[in-house]
DNA sequence: CTGAAAGCGCTAACAC
DNA sequence: GTGTTAGCGCTTTCAG
């Protein structure tokens, strides 16, 4: 069914039909109502495609995601779905599926940069109105992406003369140091990721910023790295619990490794928090079940998307010089694992 | 940049451009190499908009997820996805954002029932190959859904005269009784979702089916109802581990309720597995993490998103007269809290 | 092997 | 108020 054939069951002109069909144009009441009945008559539905190849605006919001399963992705998409919504978008999305692909060998990526440029050529033949991608790890793409002039945010990690909104990891690292202080703890112990993780640097030097203030200090020794995962951080827990002057408050750099000092602290007879402060990170659903529930950090991630779908179609109006930087502040969940 | 303009600064017609880019026609290496040459140049992409318009083949595929961000979605979402990208297809994806709008009170999707009608007359004008509707729980969804013609599927619910691909609730459930036993259990306990609940209803018969079939019955006082919460289950478990005889194996019908479960019998210093065998369902990520990790059933999220998209593919052949119902194996992960 | 031209379904001047 | 018509960018007969 065709707008043309509408316009022939109905006695007008293709013209009429459009014209009612978008409000355009000035058509007589009586023409109006003739038309409606016969576009609900034979259920027709306007091909939006022909529709957007006519106006030149497809209203389409290309999303490329690193990977859905992760744990940030399907809120940040929420967040753009949001927008998209409201703003009378669609969503043209692609998985990279990179996880099972590279797993956290997050540099691998890589390996990926043709299919990324692939998935980007489709979009934007596609007509998107702009590109958003969703990492699933914060780090340093600059040199995986391709450049172009087409409206691009990154949402969740970074690259040299990109558009990106992330999350504030400094500050709230800073707030977890001086909730510890506030606390009365006086030895601190840290578990992040990998050394060479940009999120890890980035927390590190919030937190300490924070001791640094009030004369405390973070001695090599109440620093671990762990892998992000449970069993690294369980063992971090147990040599930092071992040290001559143990600390009595640890920040875990994500829920998993919090869980994991959550168990040594446990067969270790310390009770939580009396004994040991825990501050996770990411808020997971694990430490909402944890015993007891951990204080961690709330990520963004709703926002984060949203605003990165606002800031498509700013790119769009004006387009700016310089790259963009949103950082979107964190909170932080007071929960079992710290004692205010 | 269209063929047109590149048919221009190549010398040649657009029939020609036309024929080199999509390698249909024969043309004299000679111009393709030059046409080839050109577009590089000029950095052309081609219009899918328009080829889709004239050829009336869009290979988009439509997905309405009601929430993206329940535990099901996303891997779901990534088996359609793999499908796509193996078939070229791209993915048209709207969210709905039930659970942040309605939460457990799944019945309340009616009152969503336009908006669905909306979003599927979106994608349909979008031309969409067939329509994937991800559910975020399985339920009766007859006379919400409209009834039309193009090929739509549903996953992980059920419809009157729709297609739909599932997973095994029945027979896993069935398989987990029959552990139980095999591991020398006769007093067994369930907890179960909500009692109308679609899915408690078919576990509970799986279940008792295998217990019957040994000649061991499940007496009403055994059965609990929990709101598939952790603090439901935990409550309900203390009850039936306060029964005269109670019961030494633990059906809990997600890994939340069987969470609540493993705190309570902790709390009543019971060992586990050998005081007491406890099985979850949904393989969720803090069935990993439990202390001892939960015994429990992986859902075959991917598979039934793979197999749903293939389905709408099959639509297309051959129009079935009857609606075809899909239903996936489920697995038993054999972790902590059962012996064998 | 190459090109002219019709037309996919729709929109929007422009004319009446 | 309504109709005619020229395209949007592409594919695909059909002629040559």
């Amino acid at each position: 069914m065709t707008i043309k054939e509408i316009a022939r069951r109905a006695g007008v002109s293709v013209a009429t039909v459009s014209y009612v069909l978008n409000g355009t144009g000035s058509v007589s009441e009586e023409v109006r109502q003739h038309v409606l009945q016969i576009v609900k008559e034979t259920n027709y539905r306007k091909n939006i495609l022909a529709s957007k190849l006519r106006t030149n605006s497809s209203n389409i919001l290309g999303v490329i995601v690193e990977d859905i399963t992760v744990w940030t992705s399907a809120r940040t998409i929420q967040g753009i779905g949001d927008f998209a919504e409201q703003h009378n978008k669609n969503i043209l999305m692609t998985d990279l599926a990179l996880n099972s692909k590279i797993g956290k060998n997050f540099h691998r990526i890589r390996e990926y940069r043709d299919t990324i440029n692939k998935e980007i050529d489709i979009l934007l033949g596609s007509q998107v109105e702009g590109i958003l991608y969703v990492s699933m790890h914060d780090r340093d793409l600059s040199h995986i992406l391709p450049s172009f002039s087409h409206p691009f945010v990154l949402v969740g990690c970074y690259a040299e003369d990109f558009h990106c909104v992330t999350y504030d990891n400094t500050n709230i690292a800073y707030s977890i140091g001086k909730h510890f202080i506030e606390n009365g703890h006086t030895r601190f112990g840290v578990i992040s990721g990998p050394s060479g993780s940009r999120i890890s640097c980035k927390r590190l030097s919030g937190f300490t910023r924070a001791l640094a203030e009030q004369g405390f200090s973070l001695p090599p020794a109440y620093i671990c790295s762990g892998d992000w995962e449970y069993v690294s951080a369980r063992q971090a827990a147990f040599e930092l619990l071992a040290l001559p002057d143990p600390p009595t408050a640890i920040f875990a750099m994500n829920d998993l490794m919090a869980a994991g000092v959550l168990s040594a602290a446990h067969q270790l007879n310390l009770k939580i928090p009396e004994n040991l402060e825990i501050v996770g990170f990411d808020d997971q659903q694990l430490s909402q079940y944890s015993v007891p529930p951990l204080t961690t950090v709330q990520v963004p991630l709703y926002d984060m998307g949203k605003e990165a779908a606002a800031q498509i179609y700013v790119l769009r109006e004006s387009k700016p010089q310089r790259q963009s930087q949103f950082i979107l502040p964190c909170r932080l969940l007071h929960r079992g694992t710290t004692r205010f």
